[in-house]
DNA sequence: GTGGCAGTTCTTGTATGTAAGCAGCGTCGA
DNA sequence: TCGACGCTGCTTACATACAAGAACTGCCAC
């Protein structure tokens, strides 16, 4: 028996709905009526409302009783706890790193940074293999199941990287920094490969700062206020 | 306006239940039926049935669709999750704790103390002050706010803890350490202080592990098995 | 023109009805 | 005695109806 089907309704309205907040096509401020989704999906209001309450947990919607629910404001202090997770998780990662590697693991990664080079990378494939290298990088450690902790806490970190991306695009230097760290993993150097991680996070966090100055409007503190209702609309 | 209030009926059901998983008053196992559950609380099945989905999510619950939902069992790999989880986000914090501390915080740490060496403490207000003090330490380093991901994910951690102190009863140490940790803190000897906190932690781990030792049965693997139909009645 | 008030229309929260499916038990047949 | 089969009762998944409340709209008085 199969825990959970994974192709429940519910399960499909939620990882759709993800998906569309944190690739922002769903954009913050956007307005998610419950039956106006039900009726875009095809469903009841029933999956639709329980994918709502499980993103309101994750702080990716936010739901105001009896008014509505909105796609989140991408959070300053949000971005910055995410950004504090994940560098706490994948850097005690590295203390526990075995002498030997799993050679198939080991080979996972190379050929995933082997994609990340191939000519004319689009933007949401790299961030698939980013995805993948780093949840790598854990499991060589034997703490892959703690990057879904990750995942759930990183939604606001994810969308200001996004926002990020789309204006530097600095993928180039990313996906270097992705092989100097296993290196110096591959060669037992784990000194080098915690300052490599490190180094390689603060830079996609600064990256993320520099949008900020940049364009504040994106990151709108996001306070108790309701978001007008006219902003809304963005279900096609 | 007040962001979904936190009287709602699925807030109160949900911490309800929570709190009795957490503290074993539902055991692993129990059977939680929607129907049950809706007419003990008084409540119809919906908020009964979105604070199950929430459970779900944070491990705490196993739904079987069509078939039950129940207290998950105390998983081994799970604990220890939690437990690496832990250890990563409170240490890595102690490397941002500033140069001079917040003296309210401060006074609320020591009084929290103070009350851990209250004779004839009894457990629940043990772990209260337990908790209350590792968040306190989080707040002194400006990360107070990734405890909330630290809280949902140490469910497991948390049920294991109340099985080994039921048995070892070695709360006094653990408020020593907590002494140690914090004056190492005050003091500015961060290194100390991480030692300290490495240790405790480690020897809360190492507790529940020789309860495991010694009474596997209750850490039971929770692999997709759905328990007998029988091992139910929990609820009043 | 402007402020206040009431109605309308939206929202989410909750309750309940319906559908589909698994498990266990009893019965029947060999 | 033991295995197969079908019925019964339970479960969750989903759909829908109803309730309560917030906010916008437009009218009306001034």
């Amino acid at each position: 028996m199969r825990e959970a089907s994974n192709r429940s309704n519910r399960r499909v309205v939620y990882e759709t709905l993800r998906r569309k907040v944190l690739t922002l096509e769903l954009p913050p401020g956007a307005s998610l009526s419950e039956n106006e989704l039900a009726a875009s999906l095809g469903v009841s209001r029933t999956p639709v409302r329980e994918s709502l309450i499980l993103l309101g947990e994750e702080g990716l919607v936010r739901v105001f009783p009896k008014v509505g629910s909105f796609v989140s404001r991408v959070d300053a202090a949000r971005v910055a706890d995410a950004q504090f997770l994940r560098e706490a998780v994948e850097l005690a990662a590295f203390d526990d790193i075995p002498e030997t590697l799993d050679p198939d693991l080991l080979a996972e990664l190379r050929a995933n940074l082997e994609q990340q080079r191939a000519p004319g990378l689009d933007l949401e494939k790299f961030f698939e293999l980013d995805e993948s290298f780093h949840h790598g990088l854990l499991r060589l450690s034997g703490h892959g199941r703690a990057w879904s902790t990750v995942v759930a806490a990183k939604g606001h970190l994810d969308r200001a990287r996004r926002l990020g991306l789309h204006e530097t695009n600095g993928m180039g230097r990313f996906v270097d920094e992705h092989h100097t760290i296993l290196d110096a993993v591959v060669a037992g150097d784990i000194p080098s490969a915690r300052a490599g991680l490190r180094a390689h996070l603060r830079a996609v966090f600064d990256d993320i700062e520099k949008t900020r100055r940049r364009s504040p409007e994106l990151f709108a503190s996001d306070d108790g206020s309701v978001p007008v209702r006219r902003s809304v609309a963005v279900w096609e």
